[in-house]
DNA sequence: CGTATCTATTGACAACCATCGAATCAATCG
DNA sequence: CGATTGATTCGATGGTTGTCAATAGATACG
């Protein structure tokens, strides 16, 4: 998560050089920032963020038929986001007879939450 | 933020009759929605999520030249990053001479951080 | 002025994305 | 079984994205 940088001098250096020193980077972050990235992918859109704050607060409750009306987009489309959001693992489903429910998996928004979250 | 939803059935039901009643839904999040989901979407490539994990540490210490090492992309590729984090409202510039200071803006994380936190 | 350095923009291109309608799969009921 | 309803997948299509090379703009120095 820290990324330790030397910062460099900044200040008028002759011509020729290049402007800084190469910086070390911690390996750390990189498949951190990854994962994180795909979750926030996954937020990135407006039904998206939506669908998670419903399931959020109704989890196991609703079923994909009740989530359509939400929105004015198709049935397909919302089955693509709900994949999508299947994919990032922030949701999973469970299938009851004809209907399916989704729910927010539990802890999938954590890392990003408390990266993201007040510094 | 608060979606609340009427819960429907989910029993059987006389056929003919569509899965659930129409959901009401709160307005209220529709453009919070849009406006977290592109803070999100800034945020969903691990290059950018990375720059503004180093921006964050050290905010006004790094110029533009410092950052491209840090990344396997070339100058234009990372100035195009700063433009899209720039324009979500994440991240601003100040000139210095020849160099360019990024810094995260306060509180530009802040409505995702909350809805995102610990519920 | 001219030249070197740092940053931003442009143009191009392949890959990906959101969306829809239609077809398909799954399961319940008669 | 056959019909119906819900959910997913398929195919197509415009739009967006990440990337680079090349270029342009800006600033400092001589």
């Amino acid at each position: 998560m820290n990324v330790d940088l030397e910062t460099a001098p900044k200040t008028k250096r002759p011509p020729g050089e290049p402007c800084c020193e190469p910086v070390a980077y911690p390996e750390v972050a990189r498949e951190e920032a990854t994962r994180m990235a795909a979750v926030a992918k996954a937020l990135g859109d407006p039904i998206r963020l939506q669908l998670v704050d419903v399931l959020r607060e109704n989890a196991g409750k609703v079923c994909v038929c009740e989530l359509v009306p939400l929105f004015e987009i198709s049935q397909s489309t919302l089955s693509h986001h709900l994949r999508k959001l299947r994919e990032a693992g922030i949701v999973d489903s469970e299938r009851k007879g004809l209907w399916a429910f989704y729910y927010v998996r539990p802890g999938a928004l954590d890392e990003l939450a408390r990266w993201l979250g007040p510094a």
